[in-house]
DNA sequence: AATGAATGAGCCTTCATTCAT
DNA sequence: AATGAATGAAGGCTCATTCAT
């Protein structure tokens, strides 16, 4: 029996499916009738709702992507040190919500997809935009102009860590992966500021 | 035209075909037919030498890291001190060889496929095996007990600004990607021995 | 134009279809688009329904066999005598239904797939059993304990003569083919009485 | 290294690794490579001997009946008695030269062929008239008139029983098959007589 | 709003056949 | 005489997409 109003709840429930089918798969070779299955609906509402196949994954993109941003607005705001504000930016990360086995797939099969379709390429470029431009801010009051290229770095050394936690062998061990790029991190400041 | 001794000009020819195709589209979603095409033969030839589609991809796969890998050893045998050795490892992760647009998309669709099957799996253990192994060598003559966590440190930093710069808007500045690396490593270096 | 309550009917047409293909073929040799364009239907809805080429030609037997076996089944219960049953059972194998020339082709190509694949072989085991059981049954009350040996010769007598009248010259002359059983069973029966 | 005189050698071989490939696979889905193979001769010449795989196909076939008529030949000119000539066809038809599983199962798909290719049909058309030919003149000393009608029958229960202990559960028994066509053919004489 | 029956394009794969050597 | 490299047509199968209900 349709309802009224449903079109958020599909459509959340839809993209979770993807996320969770991709998860499974460990890639985008994920079907529609798959995703749709396990959303509870059928293919052809999948499709109405979303226009097609591409559509759907860019919407897991996106929705991915605007889920790291929201957390990382929410932790930013309750940062009261330029300290506190890096430590954020660099947790969220690899927090449990970004986490999952699931959502680990989805984020580095998303990043190669960038390389093949232009929207794709759009949604990355937003989010290493956005990524490098918060680290900036967190840095700047402490290593004043070196702040750009510490920014850089070390949104690097995120991506580079959480593509080998996500491929490695075992359980990802975020919190070993926090303590990775705030030791680099360390580092770096000590060579920045001498 | 058949001739003698064509098959390894053919895996050759097909190899390299597959990965500009890969290059050319961004994923792995490229066929048969196009790759035959591009290396000049017929997509039932392929098959004969390869026996399927995921044979040749992972031949592809297999191709790529071993080309890096002559690379790297070569380096290693004329490198005279352990900072040549570093340096050595560094350079060639971002050498011209891998870094053709082509080469890139293989790579990070390949590393991306580890996630799917356990073929490319097992192929991506030993690459990052072989790449710790490598800088944990070299670095030990200069920290000691903490190459290894350096190591560690260093083989993410390359995948994370390799990934970075395979991604990137332009085309791809290996001579900055090299020296963002060494100079984390620079910064590592000193913490570490303080 | 899709109806919901389709399935039975579809999957009808493509059995009928396929008959017919291997009728004019007169081989399995026949392909899945062919069958499914006979049947006013595409591929892709054949392989919906049944999976796949080996499971429609399966399902071609198993419909050939089961309508076989239910027409056995009406005439045996409307027989009276034990004459009566025993030429039901051989009348039911040469009636119009299974002589239709598609038939014959259908069923010695069926007979002969059990060589090659154990679905088949299971079917025609099937059948095998059954047509002796029914014999068997039908003979007892006229010949005793011979029944069993007579009911083995009639069996293969039907199916020497089946095959015979299928691959004749002319169009299959199914009386004919009745009174030649009858008559060898007539001569059997007064050598086992004697 | 090519000899000369090879062709009867290889056409030989390659009919027999026909029938053999045709025995393992138990149906005409044999690739014309795997059959050279067996023959340890190159697909090409395969082609080159009989111009292509139907042709193979159909050697085989006049193979297998040329030798069973062969057979037939040589067991009438020992025969002295009428009775002794119906003993010989009805067991050349059951003779171990004929029932190797490989043989067996060519004989039923070569039957069977004959519904899909004129050849075949040809062929299958003259090996039937034979059969019914030495029949008659075996039986015309016996039952005069009606040795017409009981070569008939009794080439139509070799064909049922040949085929029943062909596709049977258990390795086919050849002496029990030759009894029951010949006690089959003894109460149908006996019934001519009377 | 929602379904799932239905389509058809496109892919992988097999294999008979050809032909340069 | 003989090879087997090479082709390309054809088939099975999948799946995104559409649409009548």
């Amino acid at each position: 029996m349709p309802k009224v109003g449903m079109e958020p709840i599909r459509r959340a429930a839809l993209i979770d499916a993807a996320i969770a089918e991709i998860g499974a798969a460990g890639s985008l070779d994920v079907t529609v009738s798959r995703i749709a299955k396990r959303a509870g609906v059928s293919s052809g509402l999948a499709h109405h709702y979303f226009g097609g196949k591409d559509d759907i994954l860019l919407a897991a993109m996106r929705h991915v992507l605007s889920v790291y941003g929201a957390e990382v607005l929410m932790r930013l705001k309750a940062a009261r040190t330029p300290e506190d504000r890096v430590v954020a930016i660099v947790e969220v990360s690899f927090a449990p919500s970004n986490f999952r086995s699931d959502t680990v797939s989805a984020w580095l099969n998303f990043y190669v997809l960038a390389l093949a379709t232009d929207d794709a390429r759009r949604l990355h470029r937003v989010y290493a935009h956005r990524l490098r431009s918060n680290l900036r801010h967190a840095l700047r009051p402490l290593v004043g102009a070196k702040a750009n290229e510490l920014a850089d770095r070390t949104a690097q050394m995120i991506d580079g860590v959480y593509l080998n936690h996500g491929l490695g062998a075992s359980d990802p061990d975020w919190e070993r992966a926090v303590a990775t790029v705030m030791q680099s991190l360390a580092d770096c400041l000590r060579g920045a500021r001498s």
